[in-house]
RNA sequence: GGCCCAUUCGUCUAGAGGACUAGGACAUCGGCCUCUCAAGCCGGAAACACGGGUUCGAACCCCGUAUGGGCCA
C-alpha cells in the first residue's frame, strides 16, 4: 500500500450525519490515514430544496466528534476549493459547455408528464426505461423557445453506445453493464445546478481522487459516471472504486433515519391513554400536525420527535451518530464498531483503537454481503472501549457527555469525576455512569423514589426497620470512613444473620431512591453523614406509615 | 417490472480446492463470584440456503433455483 490515496467524504448536508455516513467517512479517511494520503470532505448541496442552513455545521461537528478531520473542505481550506458544490457551479458550467460543444450531451424540455408517458410506453413494450435519444440535438435557438413556452430545460449526457461499460470494482471485481442499459441521463436540471452524477465526476477529477469508497446503492450509477469521466477527461485514469456493503437495520431494510420517527410513531400507537395535547405540547407542534404525524403522512422535524419521545419516555433506536453520544457511546466505540462493519483484519481482532484500525486497514478486505447493525455488539464494544479508557481520556469524555445532556453532574470537579469514573468499572455507557451516581448530586428533597425499589427492599422483610438501625449506628459513628460504613454494616448483617443485601439495599433505597447505586460504602462516604442521615430520616418518615405489608 | 449485487452459527465474521471434527466475537443457555446494576470467570448449544455439475477431493470453482439487498423508476 505505497501509493498515496487521495478520497473524499461527499455528504449532502440534509441532516445529522447518520452511522452509514459515518461508516462512509471512515473507511476513506482509513484509506487515506493508511497511505498517508489526503481525505477531502466534499459537501454535495446542489439540491435546493433538500438543503437546511444548519445541516453542514451538525456533519461537521459529528465528524469532529468521531475524530474524522480533513485534510481539504470547508473551514480546513485546500488547494482545490472551494469545497461547497454551490460555490462551483461555474466550473461545472464551463465542462457543461464543453461536452455540448462537442455534442457529447444535449438539451431536452420534457415535461414530467410527457416523460411519465414514455415510461409507461417502454413499460409497455419490454420494461426497459431508458431516455430514448432524439435524433437530432437541438440548437440554442430551440432552447430559447422551450424557455419562453415554461418548458423545463434540462441536458442529458450521450451515453457513448458501443460497447458495454465495464466497470472495476475493488470489492466485486469485473462487473459489466450493457451501455443500453443506462440511458442518457440528467447531467444538468432545470435550476442550472448540474446532478450529483456530474458535479462528483468533476469533482473527483479536479479534486485528483484516487479512490471512491462508497455504499453498494451506488453501484448502478458507476457506469454512467465512468462513461461521463471518460468523455470528460480522456487520458486521465479512472478513479479506483470500491463499492461497500450496505449497513441494513435489525427492522429490515437500509439503515435510514426515518427509523426514529416511525419507532416513535408506533410507540404512540401501541402506548395507551397518551395525552395527545400534552404530546403536541412537548414536542412545539400544532394538533393537526401531530396528528398528521400519526396518520403517517408527515414528519416533524428532529428535535420535535426527540423532545416528544422523552415526554413519552420511550427510547428511540440511535440512527444518528449524535443520538449514540447521546446514549453514552465513544467516539473510539463508534469507530471501532463501524470499522468492523464490512471490513476485518483477517485475524480475530476485534476491539482495536483507532491508531490498530489506521495500521491494520485494507481495501483488499472489505466484506461483500450486507451486515446488520447490531446495538448488542455495539454495547459490549463499547464496555470494553470504556475500560480501556479508564485513568486515560474517559475523564474528558465523561465530562463532554453530562455536558450534552445537562447531568446535574456536570459541575462536579474533576477529581471527583475521575473517582466516580474508578468506582464504575464494567459500565457498558457513561449513562451508566451518570444514572448510579447522579443522585450524589441532587438536593436531599429532590430524591424520587423508584415504587418498586421501595415495595420490594423496604416494604419487604422489615427493610424499614433495618433502615431505622442503620440510621442509629451511622449516627453514632464519627467519621464515616468507607471502611467504618463497612464495618458497621456487615457488623449489623452479621449480627441479625443476613446477607449483606438486605442491610445495603434499603440504605441506598433510602439515599438515591432505586436500587441501582455506586457501591454503598463509597455512595454514604461521598454522600457525607449528614446528607445520609436526612435521606434515612425523610425514607423513613415517607413510608414510615406503611409498614405492615 | 428491468438491471446490479450478495448468501458460513440468531448477529458480525475467519475461511481464497485437501490444514475443517468449520475458528473467533456478540447474543443466548447452565454454573461460579457478588451490597445493587454491571463487569469478570468456567462450561454448553448453535452455521457452509437448495439442486446440479467440475475434481481423486468443494464452504471454497461453474451453472441453475430460492432468498435477501440495492438502483432506476
Amino acid at each position: 500500500m505505497s501509493e498515496k490515496a487521495v478520497t473524499r467524504f461527499a455528504p449532502s448536508p440534509t441532516g445529522y450525519l447518520h452511522v452509514g455516513g459515518a461508516r462512509t467517512a471512515l473507511f476513506n479517511w482509513l484509506l487515506a490515514r493508511r497511505t498517508g494520503g489526503t481525505f477531502i470532505l466534499r459537501i454535495e448541496d446542489t439540491d435546493q430544496r433538500r438543503n437546511t442552513p444548519t445541516a453542514m455545521q451538525q456533519v461537521i461537528d459529528d465528524l469532529r466528534w468521531l475524530g474524522i478531520e480533513w485534510d481539504e473542505g470547508p473551514e480546513a481550506g485546500g488547494p482545490n476549493g472551494p469545497y461547497l458544490q454551490s460555490e462551483r457551479k461555474h466550473i461545472y458550467d464551463k465542462y457543461l459547455r464543453r461536452l455540448l460543444d462537442e455534442q457529447k450531451a444535449y438539451y431536452c424540455f420534457d415535461t414530467p408528464q410527457e416523460l411519465e408517458t414514455m415510461r409507461e410506453k417502454a413499460e409497455g413494450q419490454k420494461g426497459n426505461l431508458t431516455y430514448l435519444r432524439p435524433e437530432r440535438f437541438p440548437d440554442e435557438n430551440e432552447v430559447r423557445i422551450a424557455r419562453e413556452q415554461g418548458r423545463p430545460v434540462t441536458v442529458r449526457f450521450a451515453v457513448p453506445q458501443e460497447g458495454p461499460i465495464v466497470v472495476q470494482d475493488v470489492v466485486r471485481g469485473e462487473i459489466t453493464f450493457a451501455a443500453a442499459e443506462i440511458g442518457d441521463f440528467i447531467i444538468q436540471k432545470n435550476d442550472g445546478f448540474p446532478t450529483y452524477n456530474f458535479a462528483c465526476v468533476v469533482d473527483d477529477h479536479l479534486m485528483n481522487v484516487t479512490h471512491i469508497i462508497r455504499g453498494q446503492e451506488h453501484l448502478n450509477n458507476t457506469p454512467g459516471q465512468q462513461a461521463l469521466w471518460q468523455a470528460l477527461f480522456t487520458d486521465a485514469p479512472l478513479p479506483k472504486y470500491a463499492h461497500m456493503s450496505v449497513t441494513v437495520s435489525d427492522t429490515g431494510g437500509k439503515l435510514s433515519k426515518r427509523e426514529r420517527p416511525e419507532a416513535l410513531r408506533r410507540a404512540i400507537k401501541t402506548l395507551q391513554a397518551v395525552n395527545l395535547g400534552r404530546l403536541a405540547e412537548a414536542g412545539a407542534i400544532a394538533a393537526d400536525q401531530l396528528d398528521s404525524f400519526i396518520n403517517g403522512k408527515t414528519t416533524p422535524d428532529m428535535p420535535s420527535i426527540d423532545a416528544m419521545a422523552r415526554y413519552l419516555g420511550v427510547a428511540l433506536p440511535e440512527i444518528n451518530i449524535v443520538d449514540f453520544l447521546k446514549s453514552g457511546y465513544l467516539p473510539e466505540t463508534m469507530l471501532n464498531f463501524l470499522a468492523l462493519l464490512g471490513w476485518n483484519p483477517g485475524d480475530n481482532r476485534e476491539i482495536m483503537p483507532v491508531e490498530e484500525l489506521v495500521e491494520s486497514f485494507d481495501l483488499a478486505r472489505l466484506t461483500k454481503s450486507n451486515s446488520l447493525f447490531d446495538r448488542q455488539k455495539l454495547l459490549a464494544f463499547n464496555t470494553e472501549h470504556i475500560r480501556m479508557a479508564a485513568g486515560g481520556r474517559l475523564l474528558g469524555r465523561l465530562k463532554d457527555y453530562l455536558q450534552v445532556v445537562e447531568s446535574p453532574m456536570a459541575s462536579a470537579d474533576d477529581e471527583l469525576l475521575s473517582r466516580i469514573a474508578g468506582l464504575c468499572e464494567g459500565a457498558r455507557t457513561l449513562a451508566d455512569i451518570d444514572r448510579k451516581s447522579r443522585f450524589l448530586f441532587l438536593d436531599n428533597e429532590e430524591i424520587e423514589y423508584d415504587e418498586k425499589a421501595v415495595k420490594k427492599v423496604l416494604l419487604k422483610s422489615d427493610g424499614l426497620g433495618i433502615l431505622a438501625v442503620v440510621r442509629e449506628r451511622l449516627a453514632a459513628t464519627d467519621e464515616l470512613t468507607e471502611q467504618a460504613i463497612e464495618d458497621l454494616l456487615r457488623g449489623l448483617a452479621e449480627e441479625r444473620e443476613l446477607g449483606l443485601g438486605k442491610v445495603a439495599q434499603p440504605l441506598r433505597v433510602a439515599i438515591c431512591g432505586t436500587t441501582i447505586s455506586l457501591p454503598i460504602f463509597d455512595s454514604i462516604q461521598m454522600l457525607g453523614k449528614a446528607n445520609t442521615l436526612k435521606r434515612i430520616d425523610n425514607t423513613l418518615k415517607k413510608f414510615g406509615t406503611q409498614t405492615q405489608t
